[in-house]
DNA sequence: GCTTAAGTTAACTCAATGTTAAGTCGAACT
DNA sequence: AGTTCGACTTAACATTGAGTTAACTTAAGC
């Protein structure tokens, strides 16, 4: 089960999203401010904070950036509640470091959408896919460098060769890649993911990914 | 730690203020009208000045001129606390030079947001988002030029620019998008981001805004 | 050499996005 | 009050290209 960690100054939305998110079968866990929110973190390795922005003592700023900078503590995904006529400090969010923002007035139904969305996601913490130099993989830009020249990917291959990169040298079986990049719901034709490694290796040359013939494929450790 | 001084003829409002803010860890000055906010601007340098709009031998906009033109003081930032009624001065207000604006009555915590907010903040003017010379965007006069020439944009048009500039790079989604520009209580249809996406390709050229399809926007860095 | 896995190519499909024009609404002006 | 104006939204339609498929070729392993 994961664990949401739920931070707010208001008992009553305290209470109320406790009892909505808790349906839906997550662990929550709940602070009232900010200082409360960063001890609770590295306390609890919560997988996702969802924070207040204005709070009293230390405000979601503020606590997003302390715990950015703790590098100690695995990292979750931050994601800021903030209403809409606080404009200014929307932006502040990003450059502390918060994932992603959830506006105010909360609807249940989106918040629990996006809270699946987010958690549904690589894990942002671990395993940085690939620095080796020549080839750079960046999430948040969904671009990729090969020898400091972009490369623009569409989602699929560029998903692909992120989770390749993610564990250079292991070999993911092509029912791991189908349920991870595809799903498991989506049910495509046998060749489909030939034809995007091969578009991979159209533009990135043949070098990065290795057939393991009647296993899969892995990203080659030169 | 970081100086404040508060500005308001009323000692009541003057001592409330000042103990909720140095609770929160500033250190506080105060003055009683506008006369002495400029003479203790200069002899202080304070940060942040929260200047109350009607006070008598020199009102808050007198005084954030006064402030303004004086280009041998550093600049504070300013901001007025003003009444809800009085909202026509706050034109006048931002003509003066103030950053941002109060209103009373003063919620505490409210309040202490928006210091710690104003604070963390850049001086007006100091570009935060975007600064590769084509394109300029500053937030506190609401303006945009490309290449020197100044481009005025409506404020959902802005508001996007200025979303997607503040990480240069960085692929908002759709749904970021939507909760940080619009909010959650508008719902608005599937195409409203994507015509003033053009909107601003129109104004800006098509080189600024990239396009990540089945992911979302991203602001180019070339 | 036979069998099977993987590579290749081009055509096809459809959802995502682009585009345009017209409609709505509120603010400013007369 | 009526009028004008422009921001914002909507709706209808056009376009694109990512993703997929199908048909065929090549390579690997026994």
């Amino acid at each position: 089960m994961q664990t949401i960690l739920l931070v707010d100054d208001e008992q009553d939305v305290l209470d109320f999203l406790t009892y909505t998110i808790q349906k839906e079968g997550y662990r929550v866990f709940t602070a009232r401010n900010g200082k409360e929110a960063v001890d609770k973190t590295i306390e609890l390795s919560p997988k996702l904070v969802l924070m207040d922005l204005m709070m009293p003592i230390m405000d979601g700023i503020e606590a997003c950036i302390a715990i950015r900078n703790n590098t100690s503590i695995s990292q979750p995904i931050i994601s800021l509640l903030t209403s809409r006529s606080e404009d200014y400090s929307q932006i502040a969010g990003f450059d502390a470091g918060a994932d992603d923002y959830i506006a105010k007035p909360i609807r249940p139904r989106l918040l629990l959408s996006k809270i699946n969305a987010l958690l549904r996601r690589p894990i942002s913490g671990e395993a940085q896919p690939e620095q080796d130099g020549r080839l750079h993989i960046d999430r948040s830009s969904y671009l990729v460098r090969l020898d400091n020249e972009r490369i623009e990917l569409p989602k699929k291959e560029f998903e692909l060769l992120e989770l390749l990169a993610s564990r250079p040298g292991k070999v993911f079986t092509r029912d791991q890649i189908m349920s991870i990049v595809w799903g498991n719901e989506a049910i495509v034709g046998e060749r489909t993911i030939d034809v995007h490694i091969r578009k991979l290796r159209e533009k990135l040359g043949n070098d990065y990914i290795r057939t393991v013939k009647g296993v899969g494929y892995t990203y080659n450790t030169i």
